[in-house]
DNA sequence: CCGTTAGTTCCGAAATCCCGAACTATGGGA
DNA sequence: TCCCATAGTTCGGGATTTCGGAACTAACGG
């Protein structure tokens, strides 16, 4: 298991956060990451709504946020520690992930779902 | 050719904004119909940056959006013009396309580049 | 060492995307 | 009216991406 791969902030495209979220399971994982500061496991986060994320899916999602420089992981132990990068991708394109969770959670009613 | 379809900015989902904005290319095209305020053709937008796009691929693009709920289009005459539909898209989600579009603009220099 | 829990990798099926070729629609002559 | 040119759409199918079950790996607890 290779060490997880974070990009550096400079590296981090628009296109790569845009697409990242463009898949609303990934925005409820994210939002949720978000909102709690950090999310203990992939497996806190398998039922996302109404729906069952298949763990192989899930694993996928939260590489493909890693790699959009969207979140950080770490293990701790058995289990995956995951937070957000928010103040770091804020930094870099000022109010993308704010106007985008604000987005989902006003269509939504209270935030996307998975 | 069926007529035009465009949603009712209700039908909008934040998804479709950041799927149809994920592609550089399409970003590209609606900054520039942003910035324009209106391109009278897809022709007039067929060599994004130093790429030229195939027009069937163009075509494509500007369904997308369309159907994204970002762009409105309508015949004249022989061409198509396209407006965005900034002002009400901005209205449902405020400040996402704005800061998509800063996005953009400040990590590729000077805009999206197709 | 074995079992359990948590997550990753592999790989084939399904869904999407891309773009050349053929087609449709509109306007301008003659 | 017919023909041509221009602008854009649709079709088809190969390339790419995504999804998810099964098998695998890693860490911990007896």
């Amino acid at each position: 298991m290779r060490p997880l791969f974070h990009p550096a902030m400079e590296d981090v495209q628009p296109e790569a956060i845009l697409h990242a979220l463009s898949d609303p399971s990934r925005a409820a994982i994210f939002a949720k990451i978000m909102s709690a500061g950090c999310v203990e496991a992939c497996a806190a986060v398998s039922a996302m709504g109404d729906r069952v994320i298949p763990k192989s899916s899930l694993s996928n999602h939260f590489k493909v946020l890693r790699e959009a420089g969207l979140i950080r992981s770490e293990r701790h132990g058995v289990e995956m520690r995951n937070h957000s990068r928010w103040a770091e991708v804020d930094a870099r394109f000022p109010g993308l992930l704010s106007a985008i969770i604000n987005a989902y959670a006003s269509e939504g009613g209270n935030g996307p779902r998975g």
